[in-house]
DNA sequence: AGAAGTACCTTGCACGGCAAGGTACCGTGT
DNA sequence: ACACGGTACCTTGCCGTGCAAGGTACTTCT
């Protein structure tokens, strides 16, 4: 039960974060990193290193496509196993959740 | 607004977590340790160096006493300053929940 | 005496977020 | 024609932090 993924969480947000933004139509990483700097605060130089990493792990493959606005942008698009992880990495989201309640408490 | 306390979040639940147990009473790190470990899945050797920082920032002040069952215990106690960091943290927590789930929406 | 449990702490590693810097393409203004 | 600002890509180097593993010391139980 102890997984390294219940571990993993503190770092794993933002990757959640990114599948579930993909889940909802392909994006390129420009545009995730401008959402994502805006909901929580990460950096521009965050997301291309986090990117390949999903991409190494095979959450999600790339296409080009040209923009009229500046060079083409490579369009991220979700795997069936980068829809698989995010479904997992929810669900220990909100184990994680109810039990920072829980210890948070009344102090709420 | 995009504060590095914001930024910080990921890092921050833990100490977050060690303040509220706190504020519901002094203790010392190996049970906080425990439970932290129950709850979060936090190692035993993450407490330590995270105890001596909170005390540098001067969030905690320490006492020893005896315990009749092993070295003595370093009995931890919320100061002040410390309460006030639960608290502007546990806003900052709630805020970064709402944002959370807010992008996962009704992936969830 | 030895083992097991409590409680303290340190060291070395690995990972990931960030700031800063760098490239290139496009449209608009002068 | 040229410079500028915006779009979009990416890399490098630093730093903090969580973790596993190892180490110390005291008490109680067998």
């Amino acid at each position: 039960m102890t997984e390294s993924l219940q571990i993993q969480l503190k770092k794993g947000v933002l990757e959640m974060c990114v599948l579930a933004l993909l889940s909802k139509g392909d994006n390129y990483a420009y545009d995730i990193a401008s959402r994502m700097a805006e909901a929580v605060g990460m950096g521009e130089g965050t997301i291309y290193p986090l990117m390949r990493r999903m991409q190494n792990d095979g959450l999600v493959s790339t296409y080009l496509q040209e923009s009229g606005s500046g060079p083409p942008r490579k369009y991220y698009k979700l795997t069936k196993s980068g829809a698989n992880a995010l479904k997992s990495q929810v669900s220990e989201w909100l184990v994680f959740e109810t039990a920072v309640r829980k210890i948070l408490g009344d102090v709420t």
